[in-house]
DNA sequence: GCTTGACTTTACCCTTAGGGCAAGGTGTAA
DNA sequence: TTACACCTTGCCCTAAGGGTAAAGTCAAGC
């Protein structure tokens, strides 16, 4: 039997961890002296806890870790679909990881040139134009953020089939318009569509009219500073929203290799505002 | 200006976030109205929101990005020197990802096969011998296990130098012993030893007597287990500990390339127990 | 002018995985 | 016996918000 001291320094865990760990029922000592509630472990409990170690590494929650310990009978079997689990998740975080490395280099880099940090803010171009109305067909449906790119391929998929069985005639490159920017459970309110010359049943047409119009080249992940552009301009001269924002695909996105080789064109309906003065 | 939601929607942080970052003090809406309460940001806010979600990307603590916000004068500079900082955390915990990463398709690999994750343990070779006497040349003291191989690479050197003027002669592999492996402030009470065969003036003798010894190959990160198998041996034969537990490298962890090439001697200091039977 | 629903406010409790500290009880070695 | 290391419980604290409630407010439609 050992002390929670011995037990703690030879799994190279604080006491208090120990004492954690048996509150939540993570890994209570094997005996407790009654009389003064001392803490005793048993050498066999240093491999329990040498595994909680590991599994902590993985970045499984205690609570993880409890249900796996606790799963008696089919241990093996759900441990290996835990760490197989765990395994995707801990390649995804390395991926973000890499990725957010790119950019803080980019970010160095930049600064050490004497640019500022957010200078790309300025290389965000805003224009005012005016766009002619359109014979959409379209799919409109609540998108998870996280599915949008498989939405985006079977929507646009069957939008196609249907120009194909129908003898329509494309007549611009695929959009998207976002119908609302909140978050909800549902996901976001997204309309794929796709202009085509025809305007048969089926199709509606859309008339966006002037619109602020903004290319973004590269991952157009930062929608977010494109839009705080927009309504920067828009406040600067005097108008203001008037209906959904829509994003128009000049390359597909999920054709394109590399994500620095996507075009994507962003709209935001206006319109001049009442002048008061 | 824009409400609250409104500028939460553009820059995708939730209304919440946006109002204890006003509590502590991160962002502060450009104007509150006195009478209702209600936060108003301006446009020019939404380029600090941006700026304040890219350093979260880059994890920075609000802390952190609260201090660079408020440092006016040297903004790049403090900006440039944290940036470079932030860049090496994340490099180091992108090592620290792929290395478990590792580990776990190994445990995976293990696992398909039908061995125990935990079976590393049944390799972990325990035997009794009984170590002769040496005269060491030491140097003792508090070393934090962050800076363990730098103190490693400066006491040898030191050492050799000594066994260099003195015209010593080397008699074994370098070794260290842990005189407690409690953490304390101070870090570990270390002792960096190279046995010598002369005894002279400096050297001090050293009478392990009999030891449990497991030879380690690879990375010895898991000292821990070996601790653990140690102990389970003694216990089962009825041995108990003496003295600090040492380690002797049979190869010099700062010249082998990779970590898998490294041998490593842990010794226990261990003595019979007095039979109460 | 009134109602309705969307929006906003403050206030309070909850989360993870323990760390820190205090007051008081124990174990053991000299 | 005494000193000191060790152990106990109990309480508050962390970072970055999320959830919910109760109540006040705004704008649109009727």
């Amino acid at each position: 039997m050992l002390s929670i001291g011995e037990f703690s320094k030879i799994c190279k865990v604080s006491t208090k961890t120990l004492r954690y760990y048996a509150e939540i029922g993570l890994i209570l000592p094997n005996q407790i002296n009654p009389e003064n509630g001392y803490r005793y472990y048993s050498i066999e409990q240093l491999e329990t806890m040498l595994f909680i170690n590991r599994l902590k590494e993985y970045h499984f929650s205690l609570e993880e870790i409890k249900v796996i310990l606790d799963s008696d009978e089919l241990h093996e079997e759900k441990l290996y679909t835990e760490l197989v689990r765990k395994k995707k998740a801990i390649q995804k975080q390395a991926q973000e990881l890499e990725k957010n490395l790119d950019k803080l280099n980019h970010d160095i880099l930049n600064l050490k040139q004497g640019k500022s940090i957010m200078s790309y803010l300025d290389d965000i171009d805003v224009q005012l134009v005016e766009v002619p109305m359109m014979n959409l067909l379209s799919i409109r449906k609540m998108v998870q953020e996280n599915e949008f790119s498989e939405e985006y391929g079977y929507c646009f998929g069957k939008l196609l089939q249907q120009i194909d069985d129908d003898k329509l005639t494309i007549f611009a490159p695929p959009m998207v318009m976002f119908h609302s920017e909140e978050f909800s459970p549902f996901g976001f309110d997204t309309e794929f569509a796709i202009p085509v010359k025809e305007s048969v049943m089926g199709t509606k047409s859309f008339r966006p009219g002037l619109c602020l119009k903004t290319v973004v080249k590269g991952s157009y992940s930062n929608l977010s500073a494109v839009y705080a552009m927009q309504l920067k301009w828009a406040e600067k001269e005097g108008y203001q929203n008037t209906d959904a924002l829509f994003e128009v695909y000049l390359t597909d996105p999920s054709q394109v290799a590399h994500e620095s080789d996507l075009i994507t064109e962003v709209y935001y309906p206006v319109k001049k505002k009442a002048n008061k003065g």
